[in-house]
DNA sequence: AGCGACGTATAC
DNA sequence: TATACGTCGCTA
C-alpha cells in the first residue's frame, strides 16, 4: 500500500464560520476530511447545544491553539448558492460602520424562513355515478364539476356556496375524486417591452439620463422630481434597462402600506407584479421569494429596507423611493439607514443606484450639489399641471377666536371649494380631541403617570391617553386634585375637535376624520377611502396618515391648521421634516384638476420653512439648513455615535464618564462631548451619561473606540457601557 | 440570538 | 420553600 496523502494525516482544514448570531468573530470549524469548502458557502455548524446555519468567511491555516482541543466539525454544507464576495464585504463594511456585530449583519441577509415540503393543493374531479342524496348544495357542486375536468376544492366550494365537506361526503360516497392539484405554472418575467411609456419631453429626457446610468457601473443619480411629475415611471425605465440585460432590480420602499398601487402602476408598466419581500410575508412566501431572489429567478424585487442586505444572484440596479423617508432608518438591532447602505452596497458591488425623492434629504442634497450624485431633475408636474399655490396665514394677524382652529380667511375657502362641489383636507398631525385636559378650579393638568406626557383626550374612545407608552384612564367627570365639578377644559386642538369645528361651520357639510387611532382594519380605511373618492365626503379632516399614497380626485384645497407643529422641539431635523411633510401633504391637492391650493396656519410665516413653501423656493430652503448645519456642528456627514455609561449611583457614573474622557486617544477628526455637555439622566434609577462622538464618514470609529475601551479601566459589574450610533446621519 | 446559570423579588 | 423573572456570560 502506498503511503496516505500528507493532507489526511496533517491536521484537518479549519475555515472561520461567521455565525447569524450577536457575534463580531467568526468561529473556527474543522471541514469533515473529504469536504471540499469555499468561502462564501452556506453551511450548518453546532453552536452550544444546537445548530445554527452560518457562511464560511475564510480560511483558516493556524487557528488558535487553545481552541485545538475544541474545534467542532462542520455538519454539513446546505445547497443554496455561495454567498458573494462583494456581499461578504458588505457585511464586513456595514459592520464595522454601524459598530454592529457582523454576525447580526449577517443575519440581515439570511432570512430564509423555513423551507418546508411545498403544500400540495387538493383537486377535486366528478369520476363516479351520481349520488343517491341531492340536496341543493350538491347539485350546485355537481353542476359546477360536470365538465370533468380538475377544479380546486376550495375554489368549488366556494362557487357552490357550500362547506368543503359537502365535497368530501360526495367523495366518500364515490362520486367524485380527490387528485393533487398541479403547480399553477411560474408567472412570467417582466417585460421591459410590455407597455411603452407616454413621456413628455421632460420625462424622455430624465428616462435617457437613467437609462445610461443603467448602463453599469457605480453611480448615484438623485431624481429629483416634485409631486405628480411621474418619477415612478421615469425610473422604470432605467429598470427595463437592466432587465433586458438580464440583471435583477432592487426597489426600495420606506413602508408597505404604500405598495398595492405601486405594484399595479408596475404590472401596467411591466404586464406582472414584482416580488414582495418585506416584515409581514408568510414563513413559505419568504422562503420561496428567497428562493427566487438568490436563484435569480426573482427579476425584480420590491421591498422594505430589510431587502437591501438579501443574496441577489446578480443584483444590477438598486431604486431607493423617497429616500428622504425616515422608515429607512433601522433602529433596533443593527442601526443604519437603509439608503445609505443601499449605496455603500451599490459602490461595493459597482451597479447603479438611484434615488427618488420630491423633497430630497439635506444629506442627499448635499451630495448631488457637490457632484458625488447625478442630478436628474423633473421639475413640472406631468401633464402640464401646475403645483398648487400655496399661502400662509398669519395667525398673529388673522388667527380665529379663542378656541377655534380654523381661521376666517381658510374658512372662506372651504366654504368656496364646498360650493364648487370639491373636496377640501384639514391637515393636523395630531390624533385625538385635545392635547391637553386642565382643571379651571385648581389647574390641575393631566400628565400620564408612567412618562410624564400630556394625556390626550379621546372623545371616540372615552378615555385620556398617553401617546408616548399607551397608558390610558377613563375620562374623568370631576377633578381629581380637587374635585371641582364640570371644570375640565380641553386645551389645544385634536382632529376630533376639528371635525367639531368643521362640522359647526359648514352644518351641510359631510366629514370624515381619517386617524390611525380610528381605522380598526386595513378594509376599514379602504372603505373610507373610497367613500372620499367617490365624492361622498366634502371635509377630510386628517392626520400624517393622508400624506401618503392614494390620490384624491375632487381634492384641490388643502389647508394646514397648525404648520408649526413640529418645529418646536429640539430636534436639528425638525424643519426638514416638517418641510417634507407639508410639501407631501400639500401635494395632495389638485392632483387630477390641475389647480390647487394650499394655506398654512403659523405663528412664523418668516420661518424657512414657511418661506421656502409659499414661495416654491426650495433651493434657498435647503441653503438655510445647509447653514445651520454649519452653525450648530451637526453633521450633513458622518456619524454621531454615543458612548452610555450607566451605573446605580451619581458618583461612580459621573467618574467613570470622566475618566473616559481623560483616557480618549487623540484624533482631531473626532469630536468628544461630554459628560458636562451630555448631561446625565436617571432611567430606572440608573445614573446614565452620555458621551457624544461626531466622526466624519471616513474615520474608523470602530477602531478608534477599541483602542479607546482597551485603554479603560475594567468595567465592574454595577456599570454598563453601550455604543449607540445615529443611523439618521450616516454618510 | 438562544440558552443555561445565577440572583433577587414574589407567591404560597 | 417553591417559583417567576432579570441579568450575565458563553457559544469554536
Amino acid at each position: 500500500m502506498q503511503t496516505q496523502p500528507s493532507r489526511s494525516i496533517s491536521s484537518p482544514r479549519v475555515v472561520d464560520v461567521l455565525l447569524p448570531v450577536a457575534l463580531d468573530h467568526a468561529y473556527s470549524y474543522r471541514v469533515p476530511a473529504g469536504r471540499e469548502l469555499q468561502p462564501g458557502d452556506v453551511v450548518s455548524v453546532p453552536l452550544g447545544a444546537r445548530e445554527v446555519i452560518g457562511v464560511v468567511w475564510a480560511d483558516n491555516p493556524n487557528p488558535d491553539p487553545r481552541l485545538h482541543n475544541r474545534l467542532k466539525d462542520i455538519s454539513e454544507k446546505l445547497d443554496l448558492p455561495p454567498l458573494r464576495p462583494e456581499l461578504r464585504s458588505l457585511v464586513d463594511w456595514v459592520a464595522n460602520y454601524t459598530l454592529a456585530p457582523r454576525g447580526m449583519v449577517l443575519r440581515m441577509t439570511l432570512r430564509m424562513g423555513e423551507l418546508g415540503p411545498e403544500r400540495v393543493r387538493p383537486g377535486v374531479r366528478l369520476t363516479g355515478p351520481a349520488p343517491r342524496r341531492l340536496t341543493p348544495a350538491r347539485r350546485r357542486l355537481l353542476d359546477i364539476l360536470a365538465d370533468g375536468l380538475l377544479h380546486g376544492k376550495a375554489e368549488a366550494a366556494q362557487e357552490a356556496g357550500c362547506s368543503p365537506s359537502v365535497i368530501d361526503g360526495l367523495v366518500d360516497e364515490g362520486t367524485l375524486t380527490v387528485e393533487p392539484l398541479p403547480r399553477p405554472p411560474a408567472p412570467p418575467p417582466p417585460d421591459p417591452a410590455f407597455a411603452q411609456p407616454d413621456f413628455s419631453p421632460e420625462q424622455r429626457a430624465a428616462a435617457d439620463q437613467l437609462r445610461g446610468l443603467a448602463a453599469g457601473g457605480f453611480q448615484v443619480a438623485l431624481l429629483d422630481g416634485v409631486t405628480g411629475s411621474g418619477k415612478t415611471e421615469v425610473y422604470f425605465e432605467a429598470v427595463a434597462e437592466v432587465l433586458r440585460r438580464g440583471e435583477q432590480v432592487l426597489i426600495l420602499m420606506p413602508e408597505i402600506a404604500l405598495t398595492g398601487q405601486f405594484l399595479d402602476r408596475f404590472a401596467a408598466r411591466f404586464g406582472v407584479r414584482p416580488l414582495e419581500w418585506h416584515s409581514e410575508l408568510t414563513p413559505r412566501t419568504r422562503a420561496r421569494n428567497f428562493a427566487a431572489i438568490t436563484d435569480g429567478t426573482a427579476p425584480v424585487v420590491v421591498g422594505a429596507r430589510s431587502a437591501l442586505f438579501l443574496p441577489y444572484a446578480r443584483l444590477g440596479l438598486i431604486v431607493v423611493d423617497e429616500e428622504h423617508d425616515q422608515a429607512y432608518k433601522q433602529e433596533d438591532g443593527a442601526h443604519y439607514h437603509a439608503r445609505d447602505m443601499a449605496v455603500v452596497r451599490g459602490s461595493i458591488a459597482k451597479i447603479p443606484v438611484v434615488l427618488a425623492s420630491a423633497t430630497p434629504s439635506v444629506e442627499t442634497e448635499v451630495n448631488a450639489r457637490k457632484g458625488r450624485y447625478q442630478r436628474v431633475p423633473l421639475p413640472n408636474r406631468f401633464g402640464g399641471q401646475h403645483m398648487p399655490q400655496i399661502e400662509a396665514i398669519d395667525l398673529r394677524q388673522e388667527g380665529p377666536g379663542r378656541g377655534r382652529f380654523i381661521a376666517p380667511r381658510l374658512a372662506e375657502q372651504i366654504g368656496f371649494a364646498i360650493e364648487r362641489r370639491e373636496q377640501a383636507l384639514l391637515f393636523l398631525n395630531r390624533r385625538g380631541y385635545a392635547p391637553l385636559t386642565l382643571c379651571r378650579a385648581c389647574g390641575h393638568r393631566f400628565a400620564c403617570t408612567i412618562c410624564d406626557a400630556w394625556l390626550v383626550d379621546h372623545r371616540f374612545r372615552q378615555r385620556l391617553v398617553c401617546h408616548h407608552c399607551g397608558f390610558s384612564i377613563p375620562r374623568p367627570q370631576s377633578c381629581p386634585h380637587c374635585a371641582a365639578e364640570n371644570s375640565l377644559v380641553a386645551v389645544g386642538p385634536g382632529v376630533e375637535r376639528l371635525q367639531e369645528e368643521a362640522a359647526s361651520l359648514f352644518p351641510q357639510a359631510r366629514t370624515m376624520v381619517l386617524s390611525s387611532d380610528l381605522i380598526s382594519s386595513i378594509e376599514t380605511m379602504r372603505s373610507e377611502l373610497n367613500e372620499i373618492a367617490e365624492g361622498r365626503v366634502d371635509i377630510i379632516i386628517g392626520t400624517q396618515l393622508v400624506a401618503k399614497g392614494h390620490n384624491f380626485p375632487r381634492l384641490n384645497l388643502v389647508g394646514v391648521v397648525d404648520a408649526d407643529l413640529g418645529l418646536g422641539n429640539g430636534d436639528p431635523r425638525a424643519a426638514e421634516r416638517t418641510f417634507q411633510l407639508l410639501n407631501q401633504v400639500i401635494g395632495r391637492a389638485g392632483r387630477e384638476q390641475g389647480r390647487g391650493v394650499g394655506f398654512l396656519q403659523t405663528h412664523q410665516p418668516e420661518h424657512p420653512v414657511m418661506k421656502a413653501l409659499v414661495a416654491c423656493d426650495r433651493a434657498a430652503f435647503y441653503a438655510s439648513e445647509i447653514e445651520m448645519r454649519e452653525r450648530t456642528g451637526y453633521p450633513p456627514f458622518g456619524r454621531l455615535a454615543s458612548l452610555i455609561i450607566s451605573a446605580g449611583d451619581r458618583p461612580t457614573a459621573e467618574g467613570f464618564a470622566r475618566k473616559l474622557v481623560a483616557l480618549a486617544p487623540i484624533d482631531e477628526r473626532i469630536k468628544l462631548l461630554g459628560p458636562a455637555e451630555a448631561p446625565l439622566a436617571v432611567i430606572k434609577g440608573r445614573y446614565r451619561f452620555r458621551l457624544l462622538l461626531k466622526a466624519p464618514r471616513n474615520v474608523d470609529l470602530s477602531g478608534y473606540l477599541r483602542h479607546w475601551l482597551a485603554a479603560a479601566p475594567k468595567v465592574s459589574g454595577t456599570l454598563k457601557l453601550e455604543v449607540d450610533v445615529d443611523p439618521q446621519s450616516f454618510l
